[in-house]
DNA sequence: AGATTGACGTGTG
DNA sequence: CCACACGCCAATC
């Protein structure tokens, strides 16, 4: 049975979604909470494709640092820190401040669910 | 088909 | 904490 097994893509695409406001997480668990935790950069190629596919909210998602590396992918230079800065997350020089309380976590929130 | 790149992560020094 | 190296897997050249 392959039901919902959804494309790598698309359970990104969810897991993205789901994320609260205020809130960030990382390409890492995201990756871990699909069963694919060597390949956190997938994770963010799908964010890439993603990016020409639906409204997911990429800049809640940043690197385990906190760090915006995927800003440079954003329409303009500094949208994905001001759109974090307008959730209140405080976020100086790409870098995101008090990460360990703003970090979200699937495996924590979702509480699993295989 | 082989080499390179990439929105990462972890290990080592 | 920072610098460097390796692994991962898909897309692109």
């Amino acid at each position: 049975m392959k039901e919902e097994n959804q494309n790598f893509f698309q359970k990104v695409y969810e897991v993205a979604k789901l994320i609260p406001y205020g809130r960030v997480t990382s390409y890492g668990a995201i990756a871990k909470y699909l069963g694919a935790a060597r390949s956190a950069r997938m994770v963010g190629w799908a964010m890439n494709a993603s990016h020409n596919m639906e409204d997911v909210p990429a800049h809640r998602v940043v690197n385990k640092k906190g760090l915006l590396t995927g800003k440079h992918h954003f329409d303009g230079t500094n949208l994905m820190q001001q759109l974090l800065e307008n959730e209140g997350v405080e976020v100086i020089e790409n870098q995101i401040q008090n990460l360990d309380a703003l970090f979200w976590d699937p495996f924590l929130e979702l509480e699993i669910d295989l």
